[in-house]
DNA sequence: TGCAAGCCTGCGAAGATATGCAGATAATGG
DNA sequence: CCATTATCTGCATATCTTCGCAGGCTTGCA
């Protein structure tokens, strides 16, 4: 049984989970702290329903944990130094793309990195 | 224009690119040097068209960098540490599975984590 | 020059993902 | 109870990915 392959299928899954525009926004805003359903679709500018598809998957996977209060669900992340992880991957992306298009990407890195809250998505 | 949704949309790019077992693998298998297409096909006994395919992927992101040496294509990492990230990622793999399936993630973590060259795939 | 080895690319079928919409459930406040 | 708010789920369609196969290009060598 070749664990390496079993593995590599595992981590596989993982990385296409996160693997989204609107899933990686929504991991960065839960970087400080919980959030229910409505206020991250807000924060993100997204259908509400499109944000709670998405929980959905992260919840399948144990990304997120689930706090009910009322009619509110709560999510946070179940290990909050995935976001971390995530922002170093930005290191990675295509060299090419940040030299041509300016710091977006530093830009980001410094938005993802703060530690205030803010409210420019 | 919301630099955080370009970003996203990139990272989200690059996480779909390393997601797939045989990216991973690949990846993994240049982490010591580089490699010729049939040399990385035989080494994860996968057909060397598919290997060569992922390979255009990865160069096309400027993931790997390549050198011709007669009729053979070498390939290696343009930013070896990324093996490393990648290996990293196993901290955040369902928990479940881990506990489920046994210490596939530990052993598969232990033999891309080594330093020397082995041949068990 | 001709043939084989090593790689690459184009193409199409099969499978996986994304996403809006409709409908269902659960808690709250009259 | 009934309406409303917050969220979830099922479904159908559109879109993207994967992967084998056929064909093409280049280099090495007889």
């Amino acid at each position: 049984m070749p664990s390496r392959m079993i593995v590599s299928r595992e981590l596989a899954d993982f990385l296409k989970l996160i693997a989204h525009p609107d899933r990686l926004r929504m991991i960065e805003e839960l970087r400080l702290g919980e959030k229910d359903v409505t206020g991250i679709a807000a924060a993100l500018s997204l259908p509400a329903t499109r944000v709670s598809q998405h929980l959905a998957q992260l919840r399948a996977h144990r990304l997120v944990d689930e706090r009910r209060a009322g009619r509110n669900h709560f999510y946070r992340l179940s290990q909050p130094h995935l976001a971390a992880w995530i922002v170093d991957a930005l290191q990675f992306v295509d060299v090419r793309n940040r030299l041509a298009e300016g710091d977006h990407i530093d830009s980001a890195r410094a938005l993802w990195t703060a530690q205030s809250r803010n409210t420019s998505h």
